[in-house]
Order: structure tokens, then sequence, then C-alpha cells
DNA sequence: TCTGGGGTCCTAGGACCC
DNA sequence: TCTGGGGTCCTAGGACCC
């Protein structure tokens, strides 16, 4: 039987902040998601204030005169570093290791009891090295399957049942002690349960974990769906997901924001359209992959119902699949064409890279005759931004017509990934 | 006034084929 | 007047995740 251990930061983005600004340890904290919109992490202390996750900011603002609330803005170049050392020491402890988003991974334990005399104690070294060496504090589930290892990464962070000090590992509790702490856990807290099936759930009878593990899997699967089929046998202790150490080749790559300000024009929208084909090739390249149609999209805000509401997207095939830049913005370009419409507040934009193949395959168009060949200039791109920073070297000129850009009002050093970032001493 | 961004998977239904 | 059955592929939309 395998053994799955989760770990990840606890309120991550939070965690990494403080890292570097100890003066914030203790102070109700939040870090906003891009343009400042929303609550996206918050500290213990937040929470106990009552911000909720995903909160728009201007309901909360008031919090930072009444009750000292400290809102930053996301600095994705910190966390994403802190994430990839959190991740480095982590693999440590396992040949296999399964990272599973910015701030948690799944670890292979199967075997691993006697090494630190009990799992428990293995969870807690692994630990207590995250936080001694990034100052990141974590959580360890230990389970046999991924579902009970979310449940059980869950228990030990809330402290079900009776304080765990970070480690919570299922597969040490007889299954009559693992039901009683299920039962305490509700059933939207089951990772695979959003709010949507939870209320069915609920409606159901089924209103804990225990519950969910307790029904019929037949019964679900022909009445929801297999993927809950799945979690029930999950929650029983049947491994249905394994590890996937490799990562695979992304599928869409999409490049989306919302605008700081409302934006009117074509010409305007063409700006950020622009610059996100541009991001979003980038990525591709990165990636060694090319795209073979580049959907796009627009829409004004469907908060100010009080505006006339206009939402669309089209999807540009390309002859041949690119990763060329000034390709993937003709192409995204041409679309935005056919969907704009004069009249409107648009809110959002983005630009998705779709029908994604491994750059070295190559597949003519027999029509078309051979495509401009820009690889040594994409190159030369994006060697030049990697060297000096990202939008060194740009599609068209984009300076000047920002009124999409984004706000950031709060946002705080690069510490680890730029020099004039790094801390000093005083 | 002010409400994120980037992903995956599954399913139902339509188009099309024989 | 009367109009099948079975299969595949694609897409849009929904639900979920962090």
């Amino acid at each position: 039987m395998p053994t799955f251990a989760l770990v990840d930061g606890n309120n991550f983005y939070c965690s990494c902040e403080r890292v570097f600004r100890p003066d914030l340890v203790g102070r109700p904290l939040i870090v906003l998601s891009n343009n400042d919109g929303c609550a996206v992490a918050r500290s213990q202390e937040a929470k106990d204030l009552g911000v909720k996750m995903g909160v728009p900011f201007f309901q909360i603002r008031h919090l930072v005169q009444e009750a000292g609330l400290v809102a930053l803005s996301s600095n994705y170049a910190l966390y994403a570093d802190m994430s990839a050392r959190m991740m480095a020491i982590l693999g440590q402890f396992s040949p296999v290791q399964e990272v599973y988003s910015i701030d948690e991974c799944f670890v292979d334990l199967t075997g691993m009891g006697t090494l630190a005399g009990s799992l428990t104690v293995y969870g807690q070294l692994m630990r207590e090295r995250v936080l001694r060496w990034i100052g990141i504090p974590t959580c360890v589930g230990i389970a046999p399957s991924k579902t009970l290892a979310k449940m059980a990464n869950h228990i030990a962070k809330k402290n079900v049942g009776r304080p765990w000090s970070g480690v919570c590992d299922l597969t040490a509790l007889p299954e009559r002690d693992r039901d009683e702490l299920l039962g305490l856990v509700e059933v939207g807290e089951v990772w695979g349960v959003g709010r949507r099936l939870r209320e069915r759930l609920v409606a159901d009878g089924i209103a804990t974990a225990l519950d969910l593990k307790r029904a019929s899997p037949s019964f679900v699967r022909s009445t929801v769906s297999v993927v809950l089929e799945r979690t029930v046998h999950e929650l029983n202790g049947i491994a249905c997901y394994g590890f996937e150490a490799e990562a695979q080749p992304q599928k869409q790559i999409i490049c989306s924001r919302s605008f700081g300000h409302p934006v009117l024009t074509q010409e305007d929208l063409s700006i950020a359209v622009r610059d996100f084909a541009a991001t979003a090739a980038e990525r591709l390249r990165r990636q060694g992959l090319k795209a073979g149609q580049v959907h796009v999209f627009i829409q004004t805000s469907a908060f100010r119902k009080k505006d006339k509401q206009y939402s669309a997207a089209v999807v540009v095939p390309l002859a041949v699949p690119v990763g060329d830049t000034l390709r993937l913005v003709e192409a995204a370009l041409a679309g935005l064409a056919r969907l704009y419409k004069p009249g409107f507040k648009y809110a959002k934009a983005g630009v998705m890279l779709l029908d994604l193949t491994d750059r070295t395959v190559e597949q003519a168009d027999l029509f078309a005759g051979p495509a401009p060949r820009r690889e040594r200039l994409m190159a030369a791109l994006d060697a030049v931004n990697d060297r000096f920073g990202r939008g060194t070297l740009r599609v068209g000129n984009v300076e000047g017509h920002q009124a999409w850009h984004m706000s950031q009002n709060a946002k705080t050093p690069s510490y680890t990934t730029e020099w004039e970032g790094l801390p000093t001493a005083r």
C-alpha cells in the first residue's frame, strides 16, 4: 500500500512576506490579488478578524485603520522563488515528489516508517528543516491516498479533534479513530468537493467526510460523477491517483488581466492583447512548445450591473503551429478585430494559446508555403529579456498607452531574485 | 470608486459518418 | 402517411483546484 505525505506552507504568501518583514509577525496580514483586488492569502490574525478568502479589498479596507490590518500587493517573483527552495528541501526526504501547486507537494513515504522511528517523527523532521532553512511554517498530512493525505493535512492544520503539532498521520490510527476524525470534517473540505457539489451532497444528507466515505460508490457514480466515485474510494484508503513526478506538458497557456481602469477603444485593447499574446508566447517557448490556435476574449465587468454588458471570444486557427511572437500577436489582434464592439467599458481581456505541440514536430502547410523562420530572432528576444528583465524588448510601441495597466500599491521588493531587492543590513 | 489569474478534467450535445 | 441505429469526434460549458 502506498503512503502519501502532503506538505504545504501555512498561509504561504503571508509567510513568504514575513520571512523578510519580521515586523509583520503577529499582525493581521493579507496578500492581495492582481490589481489589489481581493484577499488571496491571510495570516491567522487576519482570519481571526473575519477576513474571508477572496473578499474584495475595498470591503475590508476599513480594517487597516480599525485593526491594524496590513495589505500587501502580490509579489509572485518572491513566492515562486521561495516555493522552489521549499520544494528542493522537501525533495530530499523521498526519491519521489510531486509538486502540486506553488505551496504544496506530495511526497512518497512508502516504506519509510522505520527511518526515523515513525512517519510522524519523519513528518516533524520535514517541517523543522523547512522552517529552519527558509523560515516557512508547514503542515504535513500522511495517509494511504492523496485525498486522505489532503484530509490529514487539513486535520493537522485546523487541529481537528486534538492538537497535532503540525503532523497528522492517519496510517497510524485504527479505522475507528480515523472515522471519528472524518466525522468532524465538513464534506466541503474534502478534496474535489467544491461549493456546488457540497450543496448537493448536504441536501442528500451527506454532510461530513465520513458520510461521503460511507456512500455507495456506484450510487455516487450514477448520480454525480466518476470523479466523485474515485473520491469515495480514496476516502476508504483505496488510492485511485498515483504520483505524477514528471511534469506533464501543458495543454493551454493563458495570459489575461483585469484592467486598472475601464478600457474603451480598440486601440487600447490592442495594446493589452498584444502584450498578453507576447507574454503567453514567451511561456510557450520556454516550455519548448508551439501553438496551433489562438483564443482571444474581451469582457465588460459583470460587477457593474448598471453598465451594458458584453463578452465575447474567438478562436483563430493557425495554418501551422508556431512559437513565434510576431505571428501569435498578429493572430490575436485579428481575433480582437472580430470581437471588438464600440460603446462598452471593457474590464478584462486575455489570450489563450491552444492545441500545443512539441516544438520539434514539424508539419508543413501544403498551401501557404514555408513560414518565415524566426527562431534565432525569438531566441535573441528571450535571451535579452532573461538577462535584462521582462519587457526590455517588446513588440510594438507599448509606452504611453498604459490605461489598462493594473495597480499594485503595496508591493514588497523581490528580495531573492533581483539585486536591487536584496535585503541589506542597516 | 474599488471584485484575480492560471490551470485540469468531465460531460452533454451536435455534426458527421456508414 | 410513413423517416434507424450505432459509432466517433469536437466543442462549449461546468465544476473543480490552488
